[in-house]
DNA sequence: ACTGTAACCTGCAGGC
DNA sequence: TGCCTGCAGGTTACAG
């Protein structure tokens, strides 16, 4: 499911429930992914924030929860009295008899507890580029950052490295949008700038839209995003392009489908 | 240090 | 109806 939208959006719907909350306990799937849900004990949160596709919860002592939703990931507030079902991989209760809920139907999410800034056994959040509204991100910064290996621009974007936060969905809307062919290794200066205004304006269409439900991202009331609705190139191979009516390309790329327009995104 | 590939999981849609 | 295959918002371990 999820994105740089989807899960800002769910911080900021749980930031207000979150914050001041005391953890009575804790249980969790009984896979090391998620066995660290059970350390939290009597410690209440403090703020709720995010970098790239992670949440980070910081607790009182020092600590953080950090809570990463894979592909099929959810979150939920749900009264203490409320069935778990079988697809619960963690939940917390909370000191207002209120259940913080995890569910992960293909269990590719993850639950670690660190110490605050301790993000060296997440690999991919320990190395994350910047974030994409970061005013120290500017064009001549993502192109430096993309200039720095000779993988595809699509491959790039999605390690992680060089902006945070951009998954299949969004590096394809962002590609079309900037017109640029997201197979090529390497781009120009002004491509970078295209680029970059293109992923942001993106992104923030996408937390605008409360991000975009495909399958199963879900809000924290169990909504759905709208931003499906505004997809351009993502999903739509064979279609016809709406800047150009050229059919849409789709392909496998780094073993990711991969959409592009052949006369928009062509040098 | 970097890169490509397989692996981790389950559900669902489409073809036969 | 049922079986089989392929595909899905991602990250990470491992081999070269």
């Amino acid at each position: 499911m999820p994105e740089l939208p989807e899960v800002e959006t769910l911080r900021r719907q749980l930031r207000p429930e979150l914050i001041g909350r005391t953890i009575v306990s804790g249980r969790a799937f009984s896979s090391a992914k998620f066995t660290q849900a059970t350390d939290l004990v009597g410690v209440s949160i403090t703020e709720v924030t995010r970098r790239g596709k992670y949440l980070l919860f910081e607790l009182e002592d020092d600590r953080e929860l950090i809570v990463h939703l894979g592909m099929t990931g959810q979150l939920r507030m749900e009264p203490s009295a409320a069935e778990p079902d079988q697809y619960e991989r963690a939940a917390w209760l909370l000191d207002d008899d209120r259940r913080f809920v995890f569910r992960d139907v293909r269990r590719f999410g993850r639950i670690a507890v660190v110490d605050a800034g301790d993000y060296s056994s997440l690999p991919t959040l320990h190395h994350l580029g910047p974030e994409p509204f970061d005013r120290a991100l500017t064009g001549a910064v993502l192109h430096a950052a993309l200039r720095s290996s000779d993988r595809r621009i699509k491959t790039q974007l999605l390690s992680q490295r060089p902006i945070a936060g951009v998954g299949n969905i969004y590096a394809d809307e962002a590609a079309w949008l900037a017109m640029v062919n997201p197979t090529w290794r390497r781009v120009t200066r002004p491509e970078a700038e295209r680029l970059l205004d293109a992923l942001r304006h993106v992104l923030a269409d996408g937390i605008e839209h409360g991000g975009t439900t495909l399958r199963d991202y879900r809000t924290v009331d169990g909504g759905e995003g709208e931003h499906q609705r505004h997809l351009e190139c993502y999903g739509r191979g064979g279609r016809p392009c709406s800047r150009c009516g050229t059919e849409l390309v789709a392909k496998s790329i780094d073993a990711r489908t991969t959409t592009w327009c052949p006369v928009c995104q062509r040098r």
